[in-house]
RNA sequence: GGGCGUUUAGCUCAGCUGGUUAGAGCACUGCCCUGAUAAGGCAGAGGUCUCUGGUUCGAGUCCAGAAACGCCCA
């Protein structure tokens, strides 16, 4: 017997339940297990979690996919790893422990102790990673928890020494002197693609200044330049002009003549007079004063112009500050002209020494004006007469990711890997994939990205994070690459038993030195650590084991699926997983990408901690609980960003979970009244009926269209397909059927009933299992572990349901479809009649679509369904209307497809003929409108309704009402009225459903006598044991009464119990 | 600055290769129904389909231009 079922659905308090059980019952160690034995496999990498917070909603989404992908082929009994893995090297770490500690740069680190430092990063990712663990468990994130992988773990780390010893041979690594993004807070490079993270819009001071030429014959000249990073002027060495660009000398202020592009002169000179034009490449090799030629740093350097072809006037003067030692691609244009490199500031963006007053000075930009460097380069510029101009300039500007501060370009030593030769065999990797969803230009992007890379900067100036396992000779120039724990021990001379049983992370591994092989001197490891994409980036080898058990490998490699959010990734997971696996392995890491967009709040807006509209995990599984979450997850279009809130979550639960849970109490509730259990079934087969078959039918429609979704890493599709599922069974087959289940004893038509609603429901829970899996098997331990012996006790131990042969029947389909749509059009034309539902009315009229002749060939299922119909729409009786009825009108339906290529213009006139009525049939088929005849190909003729009839139609079904209320019908209505106040009265006295009554109706006599004649069917009705009905008629002890005005016609209502 | 995308009801979004009166869900209003339902049904209100021009018998849909917003790159 199944346990009776809460009809409040409390979806946080059921899962805690299941939790539980679960727990009890170990059932998520025998789900891990149950394709062990399988030869089947699905091969899923994990994409690394960052280990270094608690999680929010957001990453709720994808490990929902990630589970629920998992749990399908889990189902279709295949072996997988279910590996999670943590994020846990990197910046972002250090960042937070910084935090923590207090600390705002490097010395504070390095006086704390590095190995301090490093040991608490490591302690902060293991904490996350034990919350991020419970969380996911939480979630219902299946995976084998004990077995997660993290990105510090040695394993990772020599996986990542080996491959850069690969691109050591490969000659793919190289030691790079070049000006790159960097972080003075963090007193780090950044690589490009990390910089491309954090453009944001901000305002510097700009200015403009004048710069005097210095040439022969140009006295009184000056050439004019614009730059938004006034602490790059004291590092300038030359000023960079278009060659094709006009440039004009212009009239300027204090007896000076300026040059300035004729594009930008209106903007920068306004209607000063123009003294003469030249082309840019006149102006090549003029030399000029700098603007800080007094600073000790200036000393010795040539300022000259340079041609430069990138140089644009929309914005500035047409001529380019450049400073070599502060911009990428000034540093360039130094290699091309020979032009002098000064490179100003420190690791922290300090000036250093030989920069006058700015020495000592932080060159970026800060809050407080009174510090900024910029307005104190403008004021000194001004008193020398340099100035020309100053404005605030809105513009997007790099910032670190990790921490916010403003990026500054400094020139570094930093290590990089060469893109050129790879761009090629990992673009062919990118395109052997499938990439999901479609359409959406995923693969696409991931070209554009790999084209347009540069060299990726691998290295950092900092702590705690995969040590770069390059040794640096300190007498030669030699540096080389250590590929393993191994080859370091075997190279070791000195260090090795500091090292020993460490980690290899700084400092431990610092203290190893190696000789030179080049000079057999002192080798020591650059200090640098890895970006951390190289952890992220290595894992498709590193868990697979391929450094120590390539067989392992080889059956996992390459991965079925990876799935990651899409925006961001093509750069960074993406894009390294892609480089690393194709430089070691030749081919992709997976066979199938799938992913997704971003989580906004429910209003659209993006979720920030700092706007108070980001959701805690932990909060929201409290609130409307994990499956609610996941649910929405599963159902979103993966493609475009998902509006996550609340809301939406109770909008699922009311419009999918209620109706759903209900219906499964609805099954127990009357199963436990008649004693019904799922091996009751005999004569189930020969007994089910039309409805019972069209549900089976939709059931088994409904298992291929999840199977298909699912197996095709859409989820989406399945879920609507569920619900659409769920609203046909609550609102039709269960409405249908209510009768069926109410009525007295258990036959083998009410077992028909119950088993095919158990079977619905249980196949459903199968195809919800990978989605909602608490729900899910809260109701599988009522209605199948519960009662049954031979089956699993969860749903996740239990295989996905198949199709089964001869369950789908479209004429099945189409014809309750006809019914649905046939009684909503009676409910329309009910409505206009005013007369309320409970009113029978003789007859309904229904003209059927062309073709039809009746709702169903077989005359049995006709004469069911038109049952249903009478019932729906409570009248006596169906009939057809034919075409000729005069209640119909026929139209003619032109078929504009059709007659627009052979009409053309009077189409117009046809379609306006056709409305007014003006056309009619001709004998020979074809029909005449207006001045036009139409081929009997070119239009169709449909039923209308004729005007003045109570009708509702839509499309090609019409129904009319017969509204005529006779006696009969009259009193056929009071009695259905007396009965419903009556059912109102049971409820309000408690009663449950099965309780036997005793009824009492007051009625003058001649109401008495018409309500007579309905006396059994009330008693049925209302399941009343007895029922008094007269002038004075009334129970003892009454639990409830009432007295009704029936339209002018007063009953004394009363019931008790029987 | 370059590339891509989006713009349809109060909100979130569908509208395939051009075709009768542009749809759904939510929210709103009214009515109906109810012993499975925090449910269901019917109806209503709500649209210059961002704008301008073009192609066409016919444009939300195709073309050109503009605007706003977003993403990517620089």
């Amino acid at each position: 017997m199944f346990r009776p079922v809460s009809n409040k659905l409390d979806v946080p308090a059921l899962e805690r339940e299941v939790i539980e059980r679960w727990r009890e019952r170990d059932t998520m160690s025998r789900y891990l297990a149950r394709n062990d034995g399988s030869d089947r496999r699905f091969s899923f990498i994990d994409g690394p979690i960052t280990a270094n917070n608690p999680m929010g909603v957001h990453h709720a989404w994808g490990r929902t996919y990630k589970d629920l992908f998992q749990r399908y082929h889990t189902m279709l009994g295949e072996k997988q790893r279910y590996q999670n893995g943590f994020d846990c090297q990197g910046l972002w770490i250090e960042v937070e422990v910084e935090r923590q500690l207090g600390f705002n740069n490097k010395q504070q680190i390095e006086e704390f102790g590095i190995d301090r430092f490093v040991e608490l990063c490591k302690e902060r990712v293991a904490k996350f990673a034990g919350i991020q663990t419970e969380q996911s468990k939480r979630l219902g994130y299946w995976m084998d928890w004990d077995n997660s992988y993290y990105t510090n773990s040695d394993e990772n780390n020599y996986t990542i020494w080996a491959f850069l010893a690969e691109c050591r041979r490969r000659e793919l690594l190289y030691r790079g002197h070049d000006v790159m993004p960097w972080c003075p807070r963090c007193g780090t490079g950044i690589s490009n693609m990390e910089a491309a993270e954090g453009y944001k819009d901000v305002r510097h001071l700009s200015v403009t200044l004048r710069l005097p030429i210095t040439s022969p014959d140009h006295d009184g000249e000056d050439l004019l330049v614009w730059t938004t990073t006034p602490w790059t002027l004291s590092s300038n060495v030359a000023a960079a002009v278009h060659p094709g660009l006009t440039y004009q000398l212009v009239e300027g202020r204090d007896g000076r003549r300026w040059w300035v592009s004729s594009g930008s002169k209106a903007r920068v000179a306004g209607d000063a007079a123009v003294i003469r034009e030249a082309p840019g490449a006149e102006l090549v090799d003029l030399t000029y004063s700098g603007p800080f030629d007094h600073f000790p740093a200036a000393e010795g350097v040539a300022h000259r112009v340079i041609p430069w072809s990138d140089v644009s006037d929309a914005e500035g003067t047409g001529i380019v500050h450049i400073a070599p030692g502060c911009g990428q691609e000034d540093f360039a244009l130094s290699k091309v002209h020979g032009l002098a490199v000064v490179d100003p500031i420190d690791q922290f963006g300090v000036f250093g020494d030989g920069f006058g007053w700015q020495t000592g000075r932080y060159a970026g930009s800060v809050p407080d004006a009174s510090e900024d460097l910029a307005r104190d380069v403008a004021a000194d510029l001004d008193e020398r007469g340099l100035l020309v101009a100053k404005e605030s300039y809105q513009h997007s500007y790099p910032h670190c990711w990790r921490c916010g501060t403003q990026l500054i370009f400094r020139l570094v030593d930093e290590w990089f890997i060469a893109m050129d030769p790879l761009r090629e065999p990992i673009g062919d990797s990118t395109r052997s994939a499938t990439w999901l969803p479609e359409g959406i230009g995923l693969e696409e992007r991931e070209l554009d990205w790999l084209r347009n890379m540069g060299d990726w900067m691998i290295s950092k100036k900092r702590y705690y994070g995969l040590a770069l396992p390059i040794w640096e000779c300190t007498d030669c120039d030699g540096w080389e690459v250590i590929g393993s724990k191994e080859e370091l021990r075997e190279r070791a001379v000195t260090g090795w038993e500091e090292f020993e049983g460490h980690s290899p992370h700084r400092p431990w591994v610092d203290a190893v030195e190696i000789a030179c092989s080049a000079c057999g001197g002192v080798a020591r490891r650059t200090t640098d650590v890895g970006n951390p994409w190289l952890d992220a980036g290595i894992v498709a080898l590193s868990t697979l084991k391929w450094n120590t058990d390539r067989e392992y490998w080889r059956e996992w490699y390459p991965a079925d699926l990876i799935t990651e959010s899409f925006p961001g990734q093509f750069r960074n997971w993406f894009y390294a997983l892609l480089t690393e696996s194709t430089v070691m392995t030749g081919q992709a890491p997976m066979r199938t990408l799938f992913a997704y967009a971003l989580m906004r709040d429910e209003h659209g807006e993006e979720m920030h901690k700092s706007k108070g509209n980001s959701i805690p995990f932990d909060e929201a599984a409290d609130r409307i609980g994990a499956d609610v979450m996941r649910w929405m997850f599963a159902a979103a279009n993966p493609a475009v960003n998902l509006n996550f809130g609340y809301g939406p979550g109770h909008e699922v639960v009311r419009r999918f979970f209620l109706p759903l849970w209900n219906t499964y109490g609805f099954l127990v509730t009357y199963a436990r009244i008649d004693g019904w259990t799922p091996d009751q079934l005999d004569g189930v087969e020969a007994a089910r009926t039309f409805l019972d078959r069209w549900i089976l039918s939709r059931l088994d429609g409904l298992v291929g269209e999840v199977g298909e979704g699912f197996a095709g890493y859409d989820a989406h599709r399945a879920t609507r397909a569920i619900e659409a599922f769920v609203d046909e069974l609550s609102n039709w087959y269960v409405r249908r059927n209510r009768r069926r289940f109410w009525k007295g004893e258990l036959d083998a038509d009410k077992r028909a009933a119950y088993a095919t609603l158990y079977e619905v429901l249980t196949t459903l829970c199968r195809l919800m299992a990978p989605i909602t899996p608490h729900l899910v098997d809260a109701m599988w331990d009522n209605l199948v572990a519960g009662v049954s012996d031979d089956q699993p006790d969860s749903a996740h131990l239990a295989s996905f349901p198949e199709r089964i042969e001869g369950r789908a029947d479209a004429d099945l389909d189409a014809s309750v479809d006809l019914v649905r749509r046939t009684v909503a059009l009676g409910r329309a034309a009910r409505s206009a009649t005013a007369l309320r539902t409970r009113q029978p009315l003789r007859a309904a009229r229904v003209k059927l679509p062309a073709g039809r002749e009746a709702f169903a060939s077989d005359p049995r299922i006709d004469a069911e369904l038109r049952q249903q119909i009478r019932e729906e729409l409570n009248v006596h009786e169906i009939d057809f209307i034919p075409d000729e009825s005069e209640m119909v009108e026929r139209t003619l339906y032109p078929l504009l497809p059709v007659i627009g290529p052979r009409h053309g213009a009077s189409v117009g006139a046809i379609m306006a003929g056709v409305r007014s009525g003006a056309w009619s049939l001709n004998e020979d088929g074809t029909a005449t409108v207006g001045e036009a005849t139409l081929q009997p190909d070119e239009f169709q003729l449909t039923a209308r309704a004729r005007p003045g009839h109570e009708v509702a139609e839509e499309g090609d079904v019409l129904v009319a009402l017969d509204t005529e209320i006779d006696d009969e019908l009259a009193t056929e209505g009071l009695a259905r009225e007396v009965a419903h106040r009556l059912q109102a009265l049971r409820k309000a006295a408690g009663y449950e459903i099965s309780d036997r009554i005793r009824v009492g109706i007051a009625a003058e006599p001649e109401v008495a006598d018409r309500l007579e004649s309905h006396r059994a069917w009330l008693a049925d009705e209302l399941l009343a044991a007895e029922l008094a009905l007269g002038p004075e008629a009334a129970v003892g002890d009454a639990d409830a009464a009432e007295t009704a005005d029936l339209d002018g016609v007063t009953v004394a209502l009363s019931v008790a119990r029987a």
